[in-house]
DNA sequence: TCCTCTGTGCTG
DNA sequence: TCCCAGCACAGAGGAC
């Protein structure tokens, strides 16, 4: 941040209706209870909140357009013509919008005869005049025009701050160029007419290169294009009007007390009665009648004595939040600085990279506090880890986590994130690093002698330790009342997730060569496909866009509808609709799916891959342990749980997947897992009769079904059991069952009452799963890990038969996430203790990826197996198929 | 230009 | 009325 000094009281001078209606559209679908539209209110009150917390104005006004502005109608007949009336549902907001305002003590301008952007305009220049430094607060870029000394510009959607400079990098142009600009270019939103046919690359470009409207009319013939030239000929008075009507004026007789519109303190009881009335909660809270909380305390170190002292003032054996920020969004670089607190108000932040004043004194003190035998807490603490261990610090042995705790008390929050966490349970908001940066706004930095540096990201990172302690505070009791769920958090995420970091931070190598070669050959493909495709249709399209391949398809070709799709009714193009129409012997559908599917390997995996492998060769994912509802893990950055494996054609992907020179591949994975849970936990003698004499399960389902010996069934009767084995799983319908296998429904209902008639225990399982949904409104898994069903009793069936599906589901599958959690841990240690020359390095629900030298493949895989196999006694025994091979294409059998 | 929604398809 | 759980790509359209 440049260092400017000023003492100059900042005046920010809000566009009320720009932001109204910015807000507006920004929010969709935001009411009170009795139905009024809130979004514009509620967007326009964030904005206002947040400008006045990052930026502190001295002063502020809001100007709102209050009627026609008449003398620019005079000017131009058409001004704003084509502008549409306000909108019913925004219109009702102002009135609330106003009250907001006044619960802000912030005075309004309504400007009449001449428009908010002139009053704005003038108000600009004679407070610059007066001693003030102004700032536009907008997202209109016609205000660009008026930045200079003392007037910067602050886009209110983007939250950033521009200064000359600031228009001329976003804009392309220095701020005294806009107008220019806009008289070629216009305004559709504000009717502005420009010159037909030139848009806005054409005028920057034009402008750029004449400097100025007069000098692109002085230059006329040294125009290239013709068309361009032969507009501009024909508009030269729509040009020059534009330029008027873009002109913000600046000399407006304006009231110059410029004391009225200095910032008060905001009447709370005002502010709170109106927010209850449109029933905004966390604006409700936050500006409750009383009077605010106490200040955080959050302190910069300057030397180790202010670690030790702040250490020293912890409990002997209180846990310490941690938050470690790198140099580098998003990078596992040097660390700038960490974050730590010891009570929910308190933090004290040690710069740590030497660009920001981090000394080798502080960095031996943050050492030495790793090296302790504290805990540490962190939201995340996979994250921490992996930062520490990359940039090589000390990785401590004890962590507590705030995003597993939460994860684990309801797992089916959209989202666990840090700042989600806290504005769910502290009613809080958080800010980011992207904000922090830019609430260092142009006019307040004010470098004294021995400030940080990193000042301005002083609440950011201050809050990241501190929240992680407000939540443990909040979380860890709540856990504590639950003994299965402390047990999940204790003894499944919590030491899971060292385990996850180190498998992060491995990565898997990738043969990028060999993808390479497969992208071209791919590429050939494709290419000669759509050629043939191009041809049949008679026309060239985009093939991946679905809304003209069913244009091409069903207008053009006049193939027969099939299907439309659920949201927007439009003609559907999906695999089974180009497969039937293919059976109906049409060429093109054939063909599009085949393109389909390499274009879709090709993009997805082929070239993806490559761009993301490190420098290591290896590409390294992220193992997310707080995404999915029913207690799985996901991957992510990219995802390597779903590399193809079931066509020939996808599952070569496989053979780029490598392991490192004398190494080799090993994969294991559960054989039936689901079912074998399902058996376990339904209690079914059958079925936990056949996995314990091992035999085939959908052989044995198909002989109980159709009371026909196992060595006497059709394939077919095979595929049947084993749909419908799977379809139990899903809480498959009679509809789908009989899709799935081209049977009437009729018999797709008779199949079903057959195979509940043969496992009886397994439609027991289920009412008794749905009763415990609909009278605790949860269910579990065998280890106690729950997850709500707030659905159960929804009116429409719909919605009430999904969550129905869910509560049958999600018992089972989040018993094998348990297990293969579990599994991960225990293997972990093995491997540690046994075989250190084996890594762990993927793990894709019922599968887990080691990579081991060639020599003791065999060795490591018997301890897989043994481990995983015995991880936990179930009633059936579990089952481990385990390969391995130089690639993970070869690791099966 | 960036962001969000939609359709599609890959895995267990 | 269409089967649970994920993630990612490409196209389309809006932005006040």
């Amino acid at each position: 941040m440049p260092p400017k000094s000023s003492k100059r009281p900042k005046l920010f001078l809000v566009d009320g209706s720009n932001n109204l209606y910015r807000s507006y559209f920004a929010i969709r679908n935001l009411t009170n209870s009795a139905g009024m539209a809130t979004n514009a209110v509620y967007g326009f009150t964030q904005m206002l909140r947040k400008m006045l917390k990052d930026h502190e104005p001295d002063c502020i006004a809001v100007a709102f357009d209050e009627g026609p502005s008449t003398v620019r109608h005079e000017q131009f007949e058409d001004y704003k013509k084509d502008r549409k009336p306000m909108p019913d549902d925004l219109s009702v907001q102002i009135p609330l919008v106003y009250e907001v305002l006044d619960g802000f003590r912030i005075p309004i301008i309504h400007a009449t005869e001449w428009e908010a952007d002139d009053f704005i305009g003038s108000l600009a220049f004679a407070a610059r005049e007066r001693g003030y430094d102004v700032v536009l607060a907008t997202s209109d870029k016609d205000f660009f025009q008026l930045v200079g000394d003392n007037i910067a510009f602050y886009h209110t959607g983007r939250e950033v701050m521009y200064d000359s400079k600031g228009v001329e990098d976003a804009f392309g142009l220095p701020p005294e160029k806009v107008v220019d600009v806009m008289a070629i270019w216009g305004d559709a939103i504000d009717n502005i007419p420009g010159v037909p046919g030139i848009g806005e690359k054409g005028a920057k470009a034009l402008i750029q290169q004449f400097g100025s409207l007069e000098g692109v009319y002085e230059h006329l013939d040294d125009i290239k294009r013709a068309s361009q030239r032969k507009s501009l000929e024909e508009n030269k008075d729509k040009a020059f009007l534009s330029r008027d009507l873009a002109k913000i004026k600046c000399d407006l007789e304006v009231d110059p007390d410029f004391d009225r519109l200095k910032r008060q303190e905001p009447d709370r009881a005002k502010l709170h009665d109106v927010f209850s009335r449109l029933e905004f909660a966390s604006l409700m809270q936050e500006f409750l009648p009383e009077a605010p909380a106490e200040e955080k305390d959050r302190r910069i170190a300057t030397s180790a004595a202010d670690v030790h002292e702040f250490l020293g003032a912890a409990a002997k054996d209180a846990a310490i939040g941690v938050w470690f920020e790198p140099s580098t969004p998003d990078a596992f670089d040097e660390l700038l600085a960490c974050s730590i607190s010891h009570r929910a108000s308190e933090s004290l932040l040690i710069p740590l990279a030497a660009s920001v004043g981090g000394t080798p004194e502080l960095q031996a003190s943050i050492r030495t506090m790793l090296e302790s035998d504290r805990t540490f807490i962190a939201h995340d603490a996979k994250l921490q880890m992996r930062r520490l261990s990359a940039t090589g610090w000390p990785v401590p042995a004890r962590f507590d986590d705030t995003m597993l705790m939460s994860y684990v008390i309801n797992p089916g929050l959209p989202s666990h994130t840090l700042a989600n966490v806290v504005r769910d349970r502290l009613k809080q908001d958080i800010v980011s690093r992207k904000e922090s940066a830019k609430t260092a706004s142009l006019f307040e930095i004010d470098h004294e002698a021995g400030s940080s540096p990193l000042g301005s990201y002083q609440q950011y990172l201050g809050e990241k330790s501190d929240v992680t302690i407000a939540l443990r505070d909040m979380l860890a009791p709540e856990l504590g009342r639950d003994p299965a769920l402390l047990d999940i958090y204790e003894r499944i995420e919590l030491p899971l997730s060292p385990v996850l970091a180190k498998m992060e931070e491995r990565g898997i190598r990738i043969d990028v060569g060999l993808l390479r070669q497969m992208s071209s050959e791919m590429g050939v493909q494709i290419a000669e496909l759509e050629k043939q495709i191009y041809a049949e249709a008679g026309i060239e399209f985009n093939i991946n866009s679905p809304a003209q391949l069913g244009h091409i398809l069903f207008e053009k070709l006049q193939y027969p509808v099939v299907k439309k799709t659920k949201t927007t009714k439009s003609f559907s193009t999906s695999v089974e609709v180009l497969s039937e129409l293919a059976s109906h012997g049409y060429a093109v559908p054939q063909l599009i799916l085949h393109h389909r599917e390499l274009h879709k390997l090709k993009s997805t995996y082929v070239d993806a891959l490559p761009q993301i492998v490190g420098r290591d060769g290896r590409v390294h994912t992220s193992f997310n342990q707080a995404v999915a509802a029913t207690g799985r893990l996901s991957s992510s950055d990219p995802n390597l749980q779903n590399i193809p494996i079931r066509t020939e054609q996808g599952r070569v992907i496989r053979k780029a997947f490598i392991a490192d020179d004398g190494n080799v591949l090993l994969s294991a994975d559960y054989s039936q897992v689901e079912l074998r849970i399902l058996a376990h936990i339904s209690g079914d003698e059958d079925l936990i009769e056949t996995f314990r004499r091992g035999a085939d399960i959908h052989r044995a389902t198909a002989s109980k079904m159709f009371s026909i010996p196992e060595d006497q069934l059709t394939t077919e009767q095979r595929r049947a059991a084993k749909t419908i084995n799977f379809g139990v799983l899903y809480g498959m319908s009679a509809f789908r069952l009989s899709n799935e296998l081209n049977i009437p429904t009729g018999q797709a209902k008779d199949f079903i009452e057959a195979y509940f008639a043969r496992y009886p225990k397994i439609q027991q399982y289920l009412d008794r799963t749905l009763g415990e949904a609909r009278t605790t409104g949860k269910v579990t898994t065998l280890f106690g890990r729950v997850r709500y069903i707030p659905e159960i009793h929804n009116r429409s069936f719909t919605v009430r038969g999904n969550a129905e599906r869910m509560a049958t589901n999600a018992p089972i599958q989040g018993t094998a996430a348990d297990l293969l959690k579990l599994a991960m841990i225990a293997l972990d240690k093995r491997l540690e203790q046994e075989a250190r020359e084996a890594r762990m390095l993927l793990t894709v629900h019922d599968e887990i990826v080691i990579e081991t030298p060639e020599a003791g493949a065999s060795r490591v895989a018997g301890i897989v197996k043994e481990t995983m196999e015995n991880i936990f006694p179930l009633a059936v025994p579990l089952a481990v198929d385990a390969h391995w091979g130089k690639s993970w294409y070869d690791a099966k059998d």
